[in-house]
DNA sequence: GTAGGGTTAG
């Protein structure tokens, strides 16, 4: 050592010894120029470091860095250091002596970053740094944590598949990672939305004899939440208590958002109610609880008991934030009650929150819908001054928004200066256009659109793929519809909306015989859903098979689930243009006994039809009998024809 | 780690 500092002290004659070295190959000169290295590093002579810079070797770098394995900090400044200079590159073993120093000094996020820059700047396959590490292993005397740290790496760029690949290779080499490791990679499954793979590689974990933690129970709950699995979640929930470990927050909140989801805001309220006594006092409400609960009534349309829920939380010293009010606004919003809404808009500046995107994007969605062109504009020119910054939901909400006015132009124009700025990251605007594209019959010009997404680097999903299908098969050209389809399944498995689309086109072009045959195998796959078997009963009465369309009627009631009002309209529809009123009133009777109300289609069709085939005190008697089954007149229908039959003394009270 | 807003189907 105090040759060392005696060298290091000497700078110049340091760099002339290492001359002579180079010319004498000296066989200590490595030896002098790594103890120089370390002498000076440990005082940060930086620029002592910048004279010996040529000097370095790669094996020199990894010796620096394992010297420096109990002074992780400096370690690292030297790693940083040698990244600025120009010369050649970090070898990876020499990368991997660094990422092993820094896991056993637990500098995770340090190791994990330059784990990340090795996969994404540098290219690298997760197998190739795995490769680097066990190479490393034993050198650096490292501990098992490294492989946990480089799982947590591949989840946290992306690199899914490159994670498993890790997890598996090491388990064929006698190492096992950790449980922490296989909860980083479920976590990144569950973001992904990958709940089928997620359960596969859960029960993989639990075969190998891991015993699950806090975390894993977590994420458990999480997907069976995300798949609406209510009681199940709260039966882990249960086996979380008994294998004594205590649930927090998170769990209690995950499983009551997943009841709000449901519609079970009831269980959800009860949850609150009693998470005091059911986590020994541990645990209470905090604002994702109330949040939940808010959004949950006002999803359900009860903004006003959100609203109390709103004051409840203030009152239990719970603080309301941009989601609260965000969820109210746009539960106000979505049912018409826009000035309620501005009025929340208010009341949140007025408790010093600044409404934001979400907010606004919300509230220029609904005016969009009503039609309300001015309203929105407005809006829009008060987020600008405000400087909320536009997001992906903004530009698709613009887009759709001047679309659905009849504003198509510039709702094209719009889009070209958008992606001019390159600031769409999303399918949502293409989709958006190609679905009014589709819609107005214009095949050609949605397949371009699709043609510049690819072009952009924007990869076409389900719902791109869907409304090319639906256009196609809506113009009766089941044969590109199909071109589609099989492009499509090439990279990506068709969901149920596809194939109602294409069940569709069958029945369009009467194949009902195929139509069939395609329920049947949908069945066996669990797929079919309500419009699947509208679709199918629509098929029938257009082909004028009434009796094929009342047994699948029901066979529609033993499944259970699937009739709806839709049902029935298409049913009543076709019973009205054959001038069957008698049947379609017999249908209606049956349709209330099972508590479904008649809609505005419904009663238009009934009263159109009874107009056409029955006396005036016949078509005023269905309407007082629709109106006494809870059905709301739909006002055109009634001024168009009601109102004329009815006397001048009845006309006010029957309005 | 959990909560908000936008696209497809009869």
């Amino acid at each position: 050592m105090v040759f060392c500092s005696f060298l290091s002290k000497r700078s110049c004659f340091f760099n002339r010894g290492l001359h002579l070295g180079k010319q004498f190959s000296c066989p200590n000169s490595e030896d002098i120029v790594f103890r120089a290295i370390c002498v000076n590093l440990k005082h940060r002579r930086w620029k002592f470091l910048d004279q010996v810079f040529p000097s370095l070797t790669n094996a020199l770098v990894s010796r620096v860095v394992g010297e420096f394995q109990n002074s992780p900090q400096l370690a690292l400044e030297f790693y940083d250091w040698f990244g600025k200079k120009k010369g050649f590159p970090l070898s990876l073993t020499s990368r991997c002596a660094l990422i092993h120093v820094l896991v056993k000094s637990r500098r995770f996020d340090d190791a994990l970053s330059i784990m990340e820059k090795l996969i994404h700047v540098n290219g690298m396959t997760p197998m190739e740094v795995l490769d680097g590490l066990l190479d490393s292993y034993e050198i650096c005397k490292s501990c098992p944590a490294v492989f946990d740290a480089l799982v947590r790496a591949c989840t946290r760029c992306g690199a899914t598949e490159g994670a498993y690949l890790v997890i598996k290779k090491l388990r064929m080499e006698g190492r096992l990672v950790t449980i922490h490791a296989w909860n980083n990679f479920l976590s990144q499954l569950l973001k992904l939305n990958e709940i089928v793979r997620f359960w596969n590689m859960y029960k993989e974990i639990i075969s190998y004899g891991y015993i699950e933690n806090f975390n894993t129970f977590n994420l458990v709950v999480y997907a069976l939440c995300k798949e609406c699995k209510l009681l199940e979640a709260i039966s882990t929930f249960y086996r979380m208590l008994k294998s004594g470990i205590l649930p927090n927050i998170v769990t209690f909140n995950m499983i009551i958002d997943g009841a709000c989801r449901v519609g079970g805001i009831e269980l959800a309220l009860k949850l609150v109610e009693k998470m005091g006594v059911m986590s020994e006092n541990f645990v209470s409400p905090n604002t994702v609880t109330y949040n939940s609960i808010i959004n949950g009534f006002c999803k359900l349309g009860k903004v006003a008991f959100a609203e109390e829920v709103l004051n409840d939380m203030i009152k239990a010293g719970v603080k309301p934030d941009v989601r609260s009010y965000a969820a109210m606004i746009d539960g106000y919003a979505r049912g018409g009650c826009l000035e309620e809404a501005l009025r929340l808009c208010d009341e949140m500046v007025e408790r010093g929150l600044m409404p934001n995107t979400v907010v606004y994007n919300s509230i220029l969605h609904w005016l969009y819908s009503e039609g309300d062109i001015g309203g929105s504009s407005l809006v829009l020119s008060d987020m600008i001054d405000k400087h909320v910054f536009p997001d992906q939901f903004t530009y698709s909400t613009l887009i759709q928004g001047l679309c659905r006015n009849g504003y198509v132009m510039q709702a094209f124009k719009f889009h070209c200066q958008i992606m001019e700025k390159n600031v769409i990251e999303d399918t949502f605007s293409h989709n958006i256009l190609i679905n009014y594209l589709c819609k107005s019959n214009d095949l050609s010009g949605a397949m371009q659109l699709v043609g510049s997404m690819f072009i952009r680097g924007l990869i076409p999903d389900l719902v791109t793929y869907g409304a090319l299908i639906d256009g196609y098969c809506k113009e009766g050209k089941l044969g590109s519809a199909v071109w589609v389809y099989e492009k499509m399944k090439v990279e990506k498995k068709p969901n149920i909306v596809i194939y109602n689309s294409i069940l569709n086109g069958l029945c369009k072009e009467m194949s009902m015989d195929a139509a069939r045959r395609m329920i049947d195998s949908l069945k066996s796959l669990g797929l079919p859903d309500a419009i699947t078997y509208n679709t199918l009963i629509n098929g029938y009465c257009s082909c004028g098979n009434m009796d094929e369309a009342f047994s699948l009627l029901m066979e529609m009631r033993k499944v259970g689930r699937f009739v709806n009002t839709v049902t029935y309209n298409t049913l009543i529809n076709f019973l009205c243009k054959c001038g069957c009123i008698q049947q379609a009133k017999e249908l209606t009777k049956r349709m209330v006994l099972e508590g479904l109300i008649p809609d505005f289609i419904t009663y238009t069709m009934l009263i159109t039809c009874s107009a056409k085939n029955c006396s005036a005190d016949e078509v005023i008697e269905l309407h007082d009998s629709m109106v006494l089954n809870g059905v709301v007149p739909y006002q055109q229908t009634y001024q168009a024809i009601v109102r004329p039959l009815l006397g001048e003394e009845n006309e006010e009270t029957r309005v």
